[in-house]
Parts: structure tokens; C-alpha cells; sequence
DNA sequence: TTGTTGACTGAGAACGTTCTCGGGATTGGC
DNA sequence: GCCAATCCCGAGAACGTTCTCAGTCAACAA
């Protein structure tokens, strides 16, 4: 067979066609190395003309530094995670990091994965709406890659991560339908045992039972469609009906918002208040129009861009959980807030 | 300071430990190398204990395998490519490979983006939904990578990968839609030069026209909700407005069919059909219900992966496109087919 | 001339694996 | 008791970089 045409050139191969040590010609691509100017010139020129490209693999093996990212992300069905998926990536890639993606299938094999991504020395683990097993976590730790949590945190106290204020933001809410005249509040929740779920349902339930109004609640199970649909339909049935409902999630607001329409035929908002979490690009559609509170996405980002950036100083071992407050975003599934005069009734 | 606690454990370490040479130990993790049972338990047994994880940079470099395949995506935004994402990158994974993600945003920097993931020696990359520029196509043929294309491809006659028949499903959902009455068809486009855009088109138009009908067309623009919406203004104010509408993609589909329903008040599919491709989740939907051609995602997962396992015996340096058949989703905004007796009419 | 500095360069180890090669036990046949 | 075969193991090179350390050479001062 014919010699493989492109092959990949080397810093020693440069170093032969030049006349110089390896050294030297490493020297050329080290901004801080002394190296005369003449001889980093010429090094470039030729590197450029072959067509050079350092091999991470061999520089990360002595520096210690990969410039790898792990980021662990389950159901990308949820539109939210994609989103938040394009920015922290693009925002890596732009500070010089690459991305390894693994996908936590609920039944897939993620040990596997993880210990296939460890082994690639990624000096961050960023988990995107998962729970590790603990079994994971501690392979990690073991490993020496610190985790960062993104939008769903664990119990343990020394978890680091940045989230939005759910609390908060369900409270908001809660007193947004509460002044568009919601009186008996339900509440459609989301995968049990999340922080997303807990916060948020704390934050809608604890501020509807401090306004004497009690909550009817209904698990969605997982955040998904379906489970949004599920749930609506166990909620709406019944003879005394809830007149406002919060999902846990957009995704499973939407299935809440649909299936209210076309199988119980009611009016939202009017016979039916609905309002999600997330503020996922489907919710400002016009056929859905709805109601939530978006993540501050961006600034989310920029904070796990600044830890993963930090590495060398992470001297802070301790567990610290960024909260970030959302933004309310009052939309057609609400009744207007009639107290306010100059804002627009009709949409 | 203390010393590093979990300082990574080589398998020189566990040499030492066993009292054996490097080489045995690094028998013992190869199932085919010839070692005694005995000493490949005992050594399983310490690395188990310790934690030991290979490297696989170290390990890359010497057999010339990564084990890393680069995948780069464009838009996220559109449904359609986290779903194709999440399966090719399970799959991967169950595959023994690790993806790595680059995002090319469109005023972003996805030359230096690519040049970053070519320096870790991926062994395949999967363009997603990307025209690559002929600049950083011929970056990765330099670098030897081979670029494998999935759902769109370009011009290239070298250029190999995986997509649907577009052509064919356009072309059947054209068929379909005359079959329910359609008589002043209209087309909405992707993104001008795409071979989606482009085949679609094709398969539309050229069957509407064999069947003695003009269609109107209108630009889309990037495969977007908003461009949708805009290109469905433009088509649906004009005096002799068309009562079918085939989008080059779902996302666009979604868009027109919101615009008809509560900008122009339209009745879906009495008064306008709407049909895209694609059938992302959303299309599903009880408030949308799109009638759309599927793509084969596992089908084209499986392809496109079974070019990545066979990369050695990648002989094969000529182009090759597979075009796999997608099928037609009927629902609720097209109208049934009348001739059909047991079809069920009303939905 | 000699020492001293400063600017630059080269040799070689190191990173953690895999792979090739040769050699030492152990066994079996005679 | 000898030879060959088999089985297992160790030494060392290799992969492509970076990093440390020692050197060379010119310029300059004494």
C-alpha cells in the first residue's frame, strides 16, 4: 500500500528540516521563552507552511493540563438543557477549553462513561441536570476532578455549583397568580428528590400557605411532556378544580397548557391559570404564550466559566452553592395583575 | 502545603507495589496478552483497591488511537439536533468513544474552535448541521481526519456521510397533500445553499409541478421559529394566498402554523394545511399535531457509527452519501385523504 | 589576555502508557 | 541428563511534547 499521505508532522520534523534541537523549536511557540526573534520567525514560517499543529495529547501529558471539560448532561429532550448546553460550550471553547460530552441515559451505563471521560484527565466535570450516584461522585473525587453542579445541586454540603434562585422565583410567581386572582392553587411537580423540584415547590407552596390559600399537589414524575399531561389530567378531573396551576418546569407546563385546552376544553387564563420555570424558547411561542421565570442563563455560564477558569487557585474546597435570581416573565397563561393601572390589560 | 491527597496513581505504582516490572502490569489489563492468571488477579485486585485508572493520553499516543470523536453541531436552537446529538453521542459512548463538542455559532470562531479539537487527534468528525468552510474542511483532511457529514452534506463529490431521503419524503408529502385537496401550494426555505433546503425543495416543488401546479416560494432563512413566522407573513397577506404550505423544516413549520392561527386567523388544515419535516418532539404535540416526514435518527445513528467503528479498514477515501428513507407522519394539519375508505377521517 | 556577563541554544530527562525483543523458568520427550 | 518447546516476565525504546540544566558564543570591562 502507498505510504500514508498525511502524516502528521511533528516538532522534530521541524527541528531536522531547520537544523535546530527540538528544544529550540518549542521555545518558538512560548511567547514568555527566550528565543531569538530571527529563530522563532523562521520556526513559525516553516510551521505555518507544513502546516503544523501541536499535539495536545503529548503537551497535556507533561504539563498536567488537559484543558478538558467534562460536561454530563441527562435528557437533552428537555429544550432547556440544550440551550444551556450551546452556551457553556461555546463559552469554553472560547476560553481555550474543549468539551467532552457524555449523556447520562436514565438507563444507560454512565459509570462507564464517566470513568471513560476520567481517563481522559479532565481538570473540570461540569453536571448538567444530573444526580450522580455517589458512586460517581466518588470516582470523581478519587480521581481528582472537581464537579460543578449547573442548575441542580445534591444534598451534600460540599457540592459546589451555581443554580438560579428557585425559591424566589416560584414565590414570585406565586404572588403574581395570587394577585391575578388565583384561589385554589395546584402545583404539578417535577423528578422527586431534584433541587430543582424541592425549591421550586417550596417556593410556590410555602408563599400560597402564607396567603392562606392550601396547594393541591400532584407529582410529574420525570420533567418531561408527557408527565406534565399525566399529571394535568389526574388534577383537572376532579369536581373542585384548581383555577391556577404551577409546573415545576416549562416542559411540563406546556403539557399541563395543552392538555387543559384540547381535553378539558377550558379557557387559560381564564378558567385556568398555568405558569412554568425555565423560560425555554417554546414558551414564548405564540400558540403557548407562557407564563414563567427565565434562568439567568448567561450569568449562570459566565459563573462556572470563572470557576472552571480559577482551576490553579481552587484552593476553596469547601462547598458553595451560587444562587442567581431569576427573572419573571409574566406572558398570556397568567391573568393580568389588575391592581397595577398603566399595565397592559389585553395581550 | 500538604501534599496533593489523591495524586493520580500510575501503573508504575502499582508495579512497584507488586514488585513486578511495568510491563507485566500492563499485560494484565489486555485480555489477549499472555500472562499468568495468577498475576493478572492479583494485580487486577491492587488496581481495583487503589482506584488505578488508565490514561488514555499516554495510552493515544503510543497506539495512535484516541478513542475520540469530534462532533461539531450549529444551531442547538432546532430541536432536531439535540435529539440527533443525544442519540449519536449515546451511542458513541456505548461504543467506547468519547465525543467532543464544538459549537460553531455563526459569528463565532469555529475555525480556532476546530483547530483546538484537531490538536487532540480526534479520529472522526461528525459534522452536525454545519456547512464547514472550505477552509476548515481542508484544516482536518490536512490533520487526517476524516469528516463524516450527517443530515446535511456539501457539494463536494468526496464528501461522505448519512442523511434522509430528502427528496423522497418532500416529494411523498407533496403527494399526499394534493391528495387532501391541496391545489395553490407554497413553499417556505431553509437556509439558501443547504442540501436540505435544497433537496426538499426539490422533492416539493418538482412533484407539485409534475402534477400541473406552481408553487409559490418564499425564503426562510435560517431554519428558525422566528424565520417561520416571517416567511409565513409574507406568503399568507397577499389576495390569492395558498392553501398548502410545505417548511423545509419543522421549526419553521411550527412558526408558519402559529402565525396562521393567531395572526391571520386562520383554520388549520381547513383553511391552510402546514406540513414540515423532521418530526422533532414538538411536532407531536397536542397544540401543534404537524404533519411531517420523520427522519430516521437511529437508523442514521447506527450508519454513522458503524463508519466510525470501521475506521481502520477505511479504504474507502471516495465519497460516498447513504440517503435513508423517513417517513411520512400524517396528523392533524393536513388534511386526510378522502379516497382512502378506512382511513379514520376525523381526528 | 582574561574574566564576567548576557543572550541564546542543545542534550536529555520526564510524563504514562504500549510494544518489541530477548531471556529465564518450567515442562516434556527421548 | 539433554534439547526443544512453551510459558511467562523484564528491559528498554517509543510516542510528542515541555522543562531543567548545562553549555557555547559574542561582547565587554578590567
Amino acid at each position: 500500500m502507498p505510504p500514508r499521505p498525511s502524516q502528521r508532522i511533528t516538532i522534530k520534523d521541524l527541528a531536522r528540516e531547520l537544523g535546530m534541537s527540538v528544544a529550540t523549536v518549542a521555545r518558538a511557540f512560548h511567547p514568555e521563552a527566550d528565543i531569538a526573534v530571527a529563530t522563532r520567525e523562521a520556526v513559525l514560517r516553516l510551521a505555518r507552511e507544513r502546516g503544523y499543529q501541536p499535539d495536545a495529547l503529548a503537551r497535556s501529558m507533561i504539563t498536567g493540563r488537559t484543558g478538558i471539560v467534562g460536561v454530563l448532561v441527562a435528557d437533552l429532550h428537555n429544550p432547556f438543557y440544550p440551550q444551556a448546553l450551546a452556551l457553556l460550550t461555546a463559552a469554553l471553547q472560547a476560553a481555550g477549553f474543549n468539551t467532552m460530552l457524555v449523556v447520562a441515559e436514565p438507563g444507560g451505563t454512565v459509570d462507564a462513561a464517566i470513568r471513560l471521560l476520567l481517563s481522559y484527565r479532565p481538570e473540570y466535570a461540569v453536571v448538567l441536570a444530573t444526580d450522580l450516584t455517589t458512586e460517581a461522585t466518588a470516582t470523581c473525587s478519587a480521581a481528582g476532578v472537581p464537579l460543578l453542579f449547573f442548575n441542580r445541586v445534591p444534598d451534600a454540603p460540599d457540592a459546589r455549583g451555581v443554580v438560579c434562585d428557585n425559591q424566589g422565583g416560584a414565590a414570585a410567581l406565586a404572588a403574581h397568580m395570587i394577585a391575578g386572582g388565583m384561589r385554589r392553587p395546584g402545583f404539578i411537580g417535577g423528578l422527586e428528590g431534584t433541587s430543582t423540584h424541592r425549591e421550586r415547590r417550596d417556593g410556590f407552596i410555602g408563599h400560597c400557605t402564607a396567603g392562606g390559600l392550601t396547594v393541591r399537589e400532584e407529582p410529574g414524575g420525570a420533567f418531561t411532556y408527557a408527565g406534565g399531561q399525566d399529571a394535568a389530567r389526574r388534577l383537572l378531573r376532579g369536581p373542585d378544580r384548581p383555577d391556577g396551576l404551577f409546573c415545576a418546569g416549562d416542559i411540563m407546563a406546556l403539557g399541563a397548557l395543552d392538555t387543559a385546552r384540547h381535553e378539558f376544553g377550558l379557557r387559560v387564563p381564564e378558567d385556568l391559570a398555568i405558569a412554568g420555570f425555565d423560560d425555554i424558547p417554546m414558551a414564548a411561542w405564540p400558540a403557548h404564550d407562557l407564563s414563567t421565570v427565565r434562568q439567568p442563563l448567561e450569568a449562570m455560564v459566565e459563573k462556572t466559566l470563572a470557576w472552571v477558569r480559577g482551576r490553579p487557585a481552587a484552593g476553596a474546597e469547601a462547598g458553595c452553592i451560587l444562587r442567581l435570581p431569576g427573572q419573571l416573565m409574566e406572558r398570556g397563561t397568567t391573568r393580568p395583575v389588575p391592581s397595577l393601572p398603566f399595565k397592559e390589560i389585553c395581550r
